[in-house]
DNA sequence: TATGTTGTCGCAAACCTTTGCAATAACTGG
DNA sequence: CCAGTTATTGCAAAGGTTTGCGACAACATA
């Protein structure tokens, strides 16, 4: 049985109904390579069955994203989606300055999470974790100015507020 | 010297121009107590000053966390802004489910910040690190059907895909 | 104080994402 | 295989947030 099979069972056992839409979805975020952007997700799906509606692309994906079928990602403030792979699960860091998503071991989250689980009661949603900050070739072009997370139009001069 | 005062310091050292419209937003935020809406402080604002814009706000507040002056807090997918408090510094876990915000101390995640670093040369931006989750409440009643987080409008009847 | 520079504002429109609703289609049981 | 139930869809509209742009105002300089 395939990834994709498997997903789709998993769907059906929960209730859920499998529909023409769905299948679309999914087997077109299982062919991309990594994390693909909603509108991608729905050009693809759109050349084969045109009349698929954008916020159906968004509901599904917020299901799949439920039950575990795929990994949501924020790039940018721009939703993307990747499909989970068992065994080889990852979270993310996502430079604010290039937007780059780097890969992140589960490891490293474990003890944090064992953390906040014992000290807290708090389950941290760490399926779906990622981490933003600078990736360490914005960090070595700080001191050059960056076109990224500026809250306003034009800027000061002086360089010394830039995000990268 | 306030707090505030100080703030408005900062900002004009990096070049920024102090306006009678951020003067009004720093006081709302400062005034407030915790982390505050925008539509709320827009509200407030409003009051003081009729033609406040809501983008002004939001330029303001994007501003204020760039400098540090305040910190983000993303609730249920709003932004929130609270005075970062020098000395008393903290981050958020958020409920997912109640959208409740708990403080989470520096210690936690300092670790986690230095591991990056080492590793990957990646530095998270934990200034305005939040954690979304589950709070112990909301674990505790995760029997019962939640409101929250549904992708689809109506749902199977099955119970187990709550995210709560 | 007058003048120039350029950062900031208000407005309107765009952006990405979510939601309400009636029509439809997937599943269930007979 | 048919009918009933209800999850799901497409559409349109709203929601929160960002952005382009010309007019304006804050600061610096003289």
């Amino acid at each position: 049985m395939t990834r994709q099979e498997q997903s789709l069972q998993q769907l059906q056992s929960l209730g859920y109904r499998l529909t023409p839409q769905r299948l679309l979805v999914l087997a077109i975020v299982a062919g991309g390579d990594g994390h693909m952007g909603v509108d991608e997700i729905h050009r693809q799906a759109r050349a084969a069955y045109p009349y698929l509606d954008l916020a159906t692309v968004y509901r599904t994906l917020r299901l799949f994203k439920q039950v575990g079928v795929v990994t949501e990602v924020d790039i940018d403030n721009r939703l993307h989606y990747e499909l989970t792979a068992p065994g080889e699960k990852h979270h993310h860091m996502v430079c604010r300055a290039c937007h780059r998503a780097l890969n992140l071991s589960p490891h490293y989250l474990e003890d944090f999470r064992d953390t906040l689980l014992r000290e807290f009661d708090f389950e941290p949603d760490i399926a779906h974790f990622t981490v933003s900050g600078h990736c360490r070739g914005c960090r070595e072009m700080a001191a050059v100015n960056d076109k990224d997370n500026n809250p306003m139009a034009g800027e000061p001069a002086d360089a010394a507020k830039r995000d990268c």
